[in-house]
DNA sequence: CAGCTTTCTGTAATCGATTACATCAGTCTC
DNA sequence: GAGACTGATGTAATCGATTACAGAAAGCTG
């Protein structure tokens, strides 16, 4: 339409003066009644919109939460910003995403540009360095980097993995194989110690191969665990993509889950449920774990309040389908050929 | 740290006026050399990061461009977003994204609050009204309304369904039935469309069940298949995750596909390839389709000029995997029953 | 009714950048 | 060396809102 409607056309229209207008709008109860209609009458029929950058400037804060993750196509987060962003815009607040491996240098213009007034970090790869030095309040999610000293919110990942080998070990199973995420990655360490310290607790061998979260990943883990000469009998895998390759995978190399290898999985994806066979997998609460790190964040930002310290950690849930089974010992003390 | 740089103070430091600096910033051939250098030293010494929201106001453009999605949760979306993120990025805007049902006053603020300056629009169900007022440029993108009057990208979903035809009807496949997307979706039009006129023209009958894309549309429609006097041997689905839900839910009504029914999805998200059976699916090039709109936007808001009209449509792919077959008349001559 | 509150509204400074215009120094030309 | 021109820099207005402060009007008290 015609050229953008200001505040002054506002007041102008209403017979009033800006400061009125914009009284009216964001502190209703300072402004006398008959006034406040004659310029709410006035803000409709001239079609007003408040600029943005405008307020942003004054008021020095710019109502955004920017959410920083490692790759946006990643289906994980999907879920996990779309509550972030519900909880936002019921909160009056902006979202801007970024990919978080963009480059420090454009991360920094991003963070730094006075857009955002707070951060939701998925990431915990980022320099320390950077990260410290960030002035806006910042909560972690999901993953975490002790170095940034930052609050956050997770499941509890090596727990998570305690939960997967109790699982196994109950039906029988003694030979777990825990194909890991990337080496390098937060999560992948957290739910390989807590893998480790079931297995040595139960004085069995914990057997780890680096894979990723990736189904890539699972499908190449197919091959490695094929090749086993003692074949382990359950597989715990870094994600459940990574459990979709490795189960698909296996199909395709002639073995069968969970006839031949019970598997279980990560995240409890979408999918999960609707896999064939059905997944069993640690659930994480993505929806939850997205509100509640925004509420967090939220509140300390309309509060002008500090985040708080420390992690918040939700206990794992195991979901049981069916691609865990018993372990019964095939062709019972046959050979391995 | 310290309260914020400003541009006042990094002009201190170079002992030049503020024009000086801003000049270097943003159009660095007005300045002298030397004078150059001695503003870049003092920006890099006092950590200067420019203000967004004083830029934006004082250039009258935000530099950000505002994705919005009927449902952000849904993964079909997020590789599109990452990739429109990334030629943003390039670019040098920012990315705003919002649920596009979050109710007409919200987004109605959203979109006029001065933040954007340019819309992608994944949603073809928003009241044309509000949609035609909107004074941004607008590109639609995969959905789109005659109503809104816009130029959009999307691929050819009638031919697409005409090529899901022709890929079953050349296996020998005569009944066959298509789980269509939501009635009122624009989308589930043009497939319907194409699929109608793909089965009159070749003499068969068009059987259309309204289904859904989610997994439980797939599922429920299983259990109205199976329950068909004379089931279809092929299956055209709204969504690979429709394909997901009905090839699961079949499998746990004893059926197998592709041995009792061909299926064949729509998308081809990442799981497709690795389902079991790997799915037979109309490929959607989801980040090629993100960035081209990008671009188009993008290039069209540097450069200040209208963005065209029309409808850029990408010819359908299909991605033969194996949950098609051909159809083998079962107990050849045997009753029904 | 004077004096004091209280309530409402207006004036004008302010946020931090950009940029039109003015100024000034240096170079070139005749 | 005067005048014209070029290039670099500074001054100050400007974007559109918010809000401290001031002032006016109305209400209350004794």
């Amino acid at each position: 339409m015609s050229p953008r409607v200001r505040i002054a056309d506002v007041a102008a229209a209403a017979g009033v003066s800006t400061a009125t207008v914009s009284r009216t709008l964001s502190s209703p109860g300072l402004v006398g009644e008959k006034t406040r209609e004659r310029v709410m009458a006035a803000v409709s029929a001239t079609g007003y919109r408040i600029n943005a950058a405008a307020r942003d400037l004054r008021r020095q804060q710019p109502r955004a939460i920017l959410v920083l993750a490692p790759n946006l196509a990643n289906t994980f987060f999907s879920r996990i910003i779309a509550a972030i962003q519900d909880v936002a815009r019921q909160a009056g607040l902006a979202v801007q995403i970024s990919d978080s491996r963009a480059g420090t240098d454009v991360l920094e213009a991003i963070v730094q540009s006075g857009r955002a007034d707070g951060i939701v970090l998925l990431d915990g790869a980022l320099p320390p360095d950077m990260v410290r030095n960030w002035t806006l309040p910042v909560i972690q999610l999901c993953e975490w980097n002790d170095g940034y000293a930052l609050p956050g919110l997770r499941i509890d990942n090596a727990a998570a993995a305690r939960v997967a080998v109790d699982h196994l070990a109950a039906l029988g199973h003694e030979r777990i194989l825990h194909v890991s995420g990337p080496a390098e990655n937060v999560l992948s360490q957290a739910r390989q110690a807590g893998f480790r310290e079931a297995m040595t607790a139960r004085g069995l061998p914990a057997d780890i191969h680096d894979g990723g979260f990736t189904i890539e990943a699972g499908a190449a883990a197919a091959h490695v665990w094929a090749a086993m000469a003692d074949r382990p009998t359950a597989v715990f895998t870094a994600s459940d993509e990574c459990a979709f390759g490795f189960i698909s995978e296996c199909y395709r190399l002639g073995f069968e889950v969970p006839r031949d290898v019970s598997v279980i999985g990560f995240d409890d994806v979408d999918f999960a449920g609707h896999f064939i066979p059905p997944l069993t997998t640690i659930h994480q609460p993505r929806a939850r774990l997205g509100r509640q790190a925004a509420e967090r964040l939220v509140s300390a930002l309309l509060e002008d309040a500090p985040l708080g310290e420390g992690y918040d950690q939700i206990p794992p849930h195991l979901v049981i389908r069916s691609s865990t089974t018993a372990y019964r010992a095939k062709t019972q003390g046959g050979s391995a050929a």
